[in-house]
DNA sequence: ATTACTTGCGAAAACGTTTTCGTGTTAAAA
DNA sequence: TTTTAACACGAAAACGTTTTCGCAAGTAAT
């Protein structure tokens, strides 16, 4: 059980100096063959690897970032945490993850602990709670330290970064287009409230695509649900929500939904009232995870491709952090949704952006 | 945009020694009062927070571990991410994760890029190729340098090391055992190759319940499906080897399959082949995960406690790691599974371990 | 034989902390 | 007045690297 040798250790050894066995291990020709070949002989004995920790405080940088996310267990955030790891390490970074729990004060905590040294630059996708509060304060201060920040999905104009973002607006609209081709008349939105605007942005793409096709807008079909938190009790009510909302409305044909949960719950209640899907009611929903693929029928869906954003978010970063002192302006990049068609919608058409 | 501000620079503004600042702030009482104040004042005005990097490499701990798993987008896994995090961060530590992908190479470059002094200790799940190919050189190499592992779900005799894992052998007994107990009289597995140990235990456990109750498992009845990878040819041949056992051989009307992708897709071929569940088959999964929540109907299944795992885990690590000399006898620890009984068994038991 | 260059190596600084051990000044005790 | 003790602070080492610079010895050129 020796612990990790360093150069030190190598030097007393061999009886020589520190920067020669530096040196002989990176084939500096400062150095003898016969002592290179020696020492590296030596290092390589020993399995000598260079302490990362002295390497940061050295080098001034750390070859890691930190990712802050609202929650992992969630298709699509774990989607784009693979997509940056996957980038991430290809450039010889490590990831760090810390998790908000929708908590503005873990948001902060985490962000804390982070940003004194032990990463180069953040990815984040800012909390619910943060969005409510609008109190950005925190990021504005780590920019400020001259930390790299990139925001991705959850993004917010009052801050100056780089962001990658899904077209929310555009695939949402594409999503009820495609329900009124396939003949429906009346179509709901289920949606969240407006703060977390990536149902804001989804909701003005199902009133512009009514508003395209001079469909008139009914606020009966439109539920604006509390949470999307899973827990068994919103569950019930969220399944009660829309069970009200279908029963008075049962012209109601089409279902545009702004997440998969909110898609599922309302194909079961549909059928518990007894429709058929997709024959009396057509369902489409946002984020092509694991319940989407499985559920019966397959679930129509809004993929956004959370690997590739990931890794665009990861590849935004290296870049800002690798040339620092270049002030290239800040960029934000859409990445196209797409329109995955399964069994919930009928199917003849397909619609892509 | 100025960068963060050291002790050096807040002696030199101050002029007065590095050692004072350092003192002041940490109020020793070795510093008159009219320094500490003047001190404090400034560092507060500046923000200063002391750089993680140099303390790590004084104190030569990181505060900071390694999570090393095969997937992230994964319920399970993430769930114990979700628990390591919850614990790590309440005891001050960060969580830095690599994904092995399933495969041995980038396991092992995961665990070099880590163990040169970027964490304190590992925790980890091995990865599929791994297991296969029983080289696990890398994880005595690691702890042979003094760098406490811990392992959970996937581990393995072979290694000496803290472990935390779910009773599969019990989990899948109770589970079979329930269905016994629900009168299914041909009851079906469909599990992985053997060299995936939970599914090697869980066949067991299968095999141990049929027994116990006087059934003569039959080779028919047992599916051993190559790869649990999701993606979208995989998942059609699962369906027809599914399919095909499922016409072979009419009479079954349980089967127990040991994760959420085949149960679904069990119960997805049997309806299509014209059976009521759970009337003419009732099904049980392995694994509590979204899949099984929201399927219509609802998937009975062996809930393994993701997020305990995760706490557990992280908290033999943290106790290795800060009561270093104490050499007590690895631990395995048994996180207790439970049986949520929902739609696909029929409702007149309810068995727990 | 003197100068000039090459070769091979070591000393030391730097990254940012914490902590031990002095040391000079002042106040209290002898 | 001399000794002792308390007080307030600074110097320096240490953590493990990399890198610049200097220096001695040997070799080549004058």
């Amino acid at each position: 059980m020796r612990r990790k040798i360093t150069l030190k250790q190598i030097a007393r050894e061999l009886d020589v100096s520190i920067s020669t066995v530096s040196k002989a291990l990176k084939n500096s020709k400062e150095i003898s063959e016969d002592t290179r070949e020696k020492v590296q002989a030596f290092a390589k004995l020993y399995n000598y690897k260079p302490n990362n920790i002295a390497l940061s405080l050295k080098n001034r940088k750390t070859k890691t970032i930190g990712v802050i996310i609202p929650d992992i267990v969630h298709h699509f955030f774990s989607k784009v945490i693979r997509g940056i790891e996957l980038y991430a390490n290809k450039k010889g970074y490590n990831v760090i993850v810390g998790l908000s729990n929708e908590s503005f004060d873990k948001e902060v905590i985490n962000m804390d602990m982070l940003a004194n040294g032990s990463i180069d630059g953040f990815i984040l996708s800012i909390s619910k709670e943060t969005l409510q509060l609008q109190d950005y304060h925190h990021f504005n201060e780590t920019i400020n330290q001259g930390m790299p920040i990139v925001m991705f999905d959850r993004v917010v104009n009052e801050i100056e970064c780089d962001k990658v973002i899904v077209d929310d607006f555009e695939g949402a609209k594409n999503a009820v287009l495609s329900l009124i081709k396939n003949d429906c008349r009346n179509i709901a939105l289920i949606t969240t409230k407006d703060y977390v605007n990536v149902g804001k942005y989804r909701t003005q793409g199902y009133m512009a695509a009514l508003e395209t096709s001079d469909y008139v807008p009914k606020t009966e079909y439109v539920l604006k649900v509390e949470d999307e938190s899973l827990s068994e009790y919103n569950l019930l009510s969220l399944e009660n929500e829309i069970k009200e909302m279908l029963t008075n409305n049962p012209e109601i044909d089409g279902v545009f939904a702004v997440n998969e949960i909110y898609a599922i719950t309302a194909m079961k209640v549909a059928r518990r009232l007894g429709k058929k899907i997709p024959n009396d009611i057509q369902i489409v929903g946002f984020t092509d995870g694991v319940i989407s693929r499985h559920a019966v029928p397959g679930l129509t869906t809004v993929s956004q491709h959370g690997e590739k954003i990931g890794e665009k978010t990861a590849e935004l970063l290296i870049n800002r952090i690798e040339k620092e002192d270049d002030f290239e302006p800040f960029k934000t990049v859409v990445i196209p949704t797409e329109l995955i068609i399964r069994e919930s919608t009928k199917q003849n058409l397909t619609v892509s952006n």
